[in-house]
DNA sequence: CTAAATCGTTAGCCTTGACTTACCGTAAGC
DNA sequence: GCTTACGGTAAGTCAAGGCTAACGATTTAG
């Protein structure tokens, strides 16, 4: 199972997601990736170990290569836990309303 | 206009995530956030501020009292940057998957 | 078999930021 | 007026983590 608080705090840093955003162009090389950017790779290196644990990232091995490529199972958590969270929240709205309805009738 | 990049810079912090979570039962004070979490007032204080930055809250004075409630718009935000992050994976896929199907034809 | 290329890992530095304590301003109640 | 409650802000501490430099392992090229 992959959490989505895990790809939260994966994706709470800018650099990272810069690095994220480079996984979309399909499989890329650390070295790839790291060119362009403002951080040397061993720095790209950690990044893209921290997306791969949170689920965000997947590795196939090519060679002396890695060949960084997007997970989309993180992204479905992160989905799945904004809905739920955007449910929950309109639901709790609701009762608010509700609540706030009732006291009006009984001030009335 | 709200930043998605703010909104998940402030989702990343574990505990700010609590507080962000306690909004969801309405109206609140600062006071009655911090109960029950491990960190002080002014902790909570500063986390609030983060969050209505990010255009994930807002606030809404009451005699000496602030009551804090979700900011439905960086939802919608973060929303909107998942959705298009999700169609450029999606496309990128389908580029590269006809990059190979060209190579796979060249190769025969 | 040697050399080069690629990438992970470690050590250490240093910045960021989360937290607490203390203080100050403001609004409501006596 | 005075006091009490609420909450933002400042100052300072400290741990987390992002970064670079150096090294090591592995694979490919010649």
């Amino acid at each position: 199972m992959i959490s989505a608080e895990r790809a939260l705090d994966a994706l709470g840093d800018p650099t990272r997601r810069l690095v994220f955003k480079r996984l979309r162009e399909g499989n890329r090389s650390v070295q790839e990736i790291a060119d362009g950017l403002k951080v040397s790779r061993p720095a790209v290196s950690q990044h893209l170990r921290v997306l791969k644990d949170a689920g965000l990232a997947v590795v196939r091995i090519e060679g002396t290569r890695r060949l960084y490529a997007i997970d989309t199972r993180g992204l479905e958590s992160l989905r799945g836990w904004l809905d739920g969270f955007w449910d929950k929240t309109l639901t709790a709205f609701k009762q608010a309303a509700e609540r706030e309805a009732a006291k009006e009738r009984r001030s009335r």
